[in-house]
Formats: structure tokens, C-alpha cells, sequence
DNA sequence: GTCTATAACTGGATAGAC
DNA sequence: GTCTATCCAGTTATAGAC
């Protein structure tokens, strides 16, 4: 988000979380609970603070006195998970290239990335399902999407572009960018989990079911780009 | 859209085009020109009726007569291009099937399927931009999307799935709806254009270069969908 | 920190003149 | 068909009491 024409007014009171007070339910993180879900469902826009007060069992003013602007209540939910998510990936991709050094493929380097995410997606709960579906909708929008993705995730898909150039020294980086593209296409549509796929298949497979997209994904796009990246540079050395 | 609570309220007036006065510039596609721009960047809630006639250069009056409800205008502009599209891509699919009757494969299919999707996008203009840049945001919508995507897309899905069996008559069908939901990510997202290619590659790569999609999107996909099966069919025929 | 009350405004929608 | 004028429900945001 970052709205230019709509900044917080309020002084930001509460930077991080609430400075004292350890009381029970822990109201902030109630809000941004609420807010992730809504959010996620019907877009920026689609949602008034007033749902999110009545989803969170809060009143309008307290997400005011949080948050400031309601763009400030959009950011810090992106922002809740995103470091999170970075520091696992970056984590995994770190591991794999450790344990693997000089011998490092493509598929494994796109398992170091996608599993993360997609354990996460199997084993975190609601939140992070609505996290997803989120992430998913910001990286489809026009308007803000791109510069959203890139200042929030850039760091770790650079990492991911460094790790493939390893397997794949003789790759043209116009491929691995373009790979990656379709890579993120893909996967975030998997985990925002909107149900087609269960009314194409009629009922044979299920958006839910990301056991199924792990089996599959990581494969799909290490032959996607071990693909793209032979057509232009035919004859490869290893 | 099809949205239950607000259904419109007059009786309609205009289905199809403006009956009688072939006026020049005709504002009823005018209007679904300036809402399809306007929607695609900043969703269905993100946009008012008001700055879609501003944009028109129309009276705010004039969208509730032609379209009723602001879900009526939406699903006007879902619909106008849905139903070209779809005679293309059914056209292209039925032409590539009577062309290589017995010699069907992945790509062959894939392509039938996506190129007439992005020769639209390098050729068809702003509008088509538009379009597509939409789709994409309603197929990464949880709330409707899956089932707005099927309402209007399914028949060519199934048509290329159907193709696909052909192609990999051993292939089970989970592994051929999984690797279409894989493509539709993809392919969705390349066409939205969000520049976050550029940024990501530092201006190497640019979204907007459709010509360099087209030449790796298919075999990316084909790639993909041809590893997914054959894990599951190790042993393939032909 | 939390709630009440309200200011200030924007949104979709329509009646009715032309 | 198109525009003027307007209704009014719902929105963000805040001041100020507790």
C-alpha cells in the first residue's frame, strides 16, 4: 500500500507492539487476525474498518489508535508475515546450498524455496492460508503489485536467481528471470486456494489439498525452466 | 460478480447494444472502455461509479441506465471480451486437433491454447491489456473468483484438457487439472503485466514484452506437465 | 487503552425534467 | 437517451470522556 494520499495522522503511538501491558487476548494482534482474513477475501478496498472493528471484536476507533490510517492497518498485516516467511526461506535456501555445494540443482534449489511456503501453508493454520491468499492478490494487482512484491520479497528471490545460477551456469539471466515469473504465477495462485480447480475436476481435486501441489510443483517448474533454459543454449556442458 | 444483494433494479433496458441511433461514438462501450480500464487496476471496490463516467467523459446517470447496478457493469465488461476470446481459443484448439489428427503432443496443444491469449495481448491494444489484466486479478479472488473463472471459462479448459488426453493418453487426470492450474497461474500473471519483472531484473526483463513470454511460456508449461505425468506413469508408450 | 459521539465526506442509486 | 438535482446509507477519521 503506502497510500501517499492518505498518511496516518496520529503520531504512531504504537510502533512494534503494545509497550506495556501483556494483557490477555492481546487486542493488535486480534485486529491484524481480522483484518489478514478480510482483507485476503475481498481485496483493499472491498473492506471498511468497521468489519474489521466487528470481525475482531474491537471498536472502530481502536484500529485508529493502532494502526493510524487504514493503510497503515493494510501494511503492518503484510508486514507481520513477510519477515517471518523471508527469514524461513532465506534459512532453507542458506541449508540446501551448505549441504549441497557443488552439486547443486535445479529442482532442489525450487524445493529450498517452494517447501517452505507450502509446509507453512500445510501446518500453519488460518492465518497464514489468508496470508497467502493475500500475497496472492497483491502480486496480481497492477496498480501497486509490483512494487509491493519487490520491496517486501526481493531479497529472497534474488537468492533463489543466485542458487540457480549455480546449477545453471550457462544460463542466459533473461531465462531465469522469465522462469521465475512463471514460478511465482503458479505457486501463489495454488496457495491462495480460490476453489476452481475443485469445480473444473468436479470434485476430483481439491484447491485445499496442497499435499498435492507439493507433489507436483517443484517438478513442474524445474522442467519449465531446464527447458527454457536449454532452447538457448543448446549444447550443455555437466 | 453476479452479486446476490444488489441486483439491479430497472428493467434492463438495453440488452446487447443500444437498439435504435447508431450514434458516432456510442457510450455504452465507451463506458465499459473506461470501467474495464479502471477495474483492472484498482478492483471492482476500488474503483466508484462516479470516477468511471468522469473517465468516460458520460453522467453517472447514464451507467445506471444502460448497466443498472455497479455489479451489472462489472459483469458487462467480464462478458464482452470473454466471449470472443473463447471462440478464438476454441477455434485455435478444433483447428491444431483437425491439422494433427494422430499426431497430437503437449506443446502442440499448450500452444493452441495460450498463443491466441498473447497474440491478442501483442496485437488487440490497450483494451485487451485491460482485459486480461483483470482476469487475472478475478482468478487470484478467492471470494468469487474460482467460481466466476468456471462460469465463463470452463468450456475451453475442458476443451483443452480433453486435447491433453490425447496427447498423454496414460496421463491421469489429476496430474492434467494440476498442471492446468499450473499454466493458468503462469500465464495469468505474465499477462497482468505488473512490472514486477522489471524491478525484479533491474530493467533487464520487461513485462510488458509479451514476444518474449510467447517464446517461453509453452515449452515451460509443456515441460512442466510432461515431468508431472511421467512420475506418475514412469513407463511411457509411444 | 478503550469507548462514545460525531464531524466531514463519499458512495451508489434514482426521480423527474428535458 | 441524457442530464440535474438530490437522497441517504455508509465511510474514514478524530475529539474528548472515561
Amino acid at each position: 500500500m503506502t497510500d501517499n494520499k492518505t498518511q496516518p495522522r496520529r503520531p504512531a503511538p504504537a510502533r512494534g507492539r503494545p509497550p506495556k501491558s501483556a494483557k490477555g487476548p492481546d487486542l493488535r494482534q486480534k485486529i491484524l487476525d481480522a483484518a489478514e482474513g478480510l482483507f485476503a477475501r475481498h481485496s483493499f478496498y472491498g473492506v471498511t474498518t468497521r468489519q474489521v472493528a466487528f470481525e475482531a471484536g474491537v471498536d472502530v476507533a481502536l484500529i485508529h489508535y493502532y494502526f493510524g490510517a487504514k493503510s497503515g492497518l493494510f501494511d503492518a498485516v503484510f508486514l507481520r508475515r513477510a519477515e517471518i516467511l523471508n527469514k524461513v526461506r532465506l534459512d532453507s535456501l542458506d541449508a540446501y546450498e551448505k549441504t549441497h555445494a557443488g552439486a547443486v540443482t535445479v529442482e532442489g534449489a525450487i524445493q529450498a524455496f517452494i517447501n517452505p511456503l507450502l509446509d507453512i501453508s500445510l501446518t500453519g493454520g488460518a492465518g497464514w492460508k489468508s496470508y497467502f491468499a493475500l500475497v496472492a492478490q497483491v502480486n496480481n494487482t497492477p496498480a501497486w503489485g509490483g512494487e509491493t512484491m519487490t520491496r517486501f520479497f526481493d531479497p529472497v528471490v534474488q537468492r533463489l536467481i543466485a542458487v540457480l545460477r549455480k546449477a545453471l551456469p550457462h544460463a542466459r539471466d533473461e531465462d531465469l528471470f522469465w522462469g521465475y515469473q512463471f514460478l511465482t504465477g503458479s505457486m501463489m495462485l495454488a496457495v491462495s486456494e480460490t476453489g476452481r480447480i475443485d469445480l473444473l475436476s468436479k470434485g476430483l481435486c481439491h484447491a485445499s489439498d496442497i499435499a498435492a501441489v507439493k507433489e507436483r510443483l517443484s517438478a513442474y517448474c524445474a522442467a519449465g525452466l531446464l527447458t527454457v533454459v536449454e532452447r538457448h543454449t543448446p549444447s550443455l556442458p555437466a
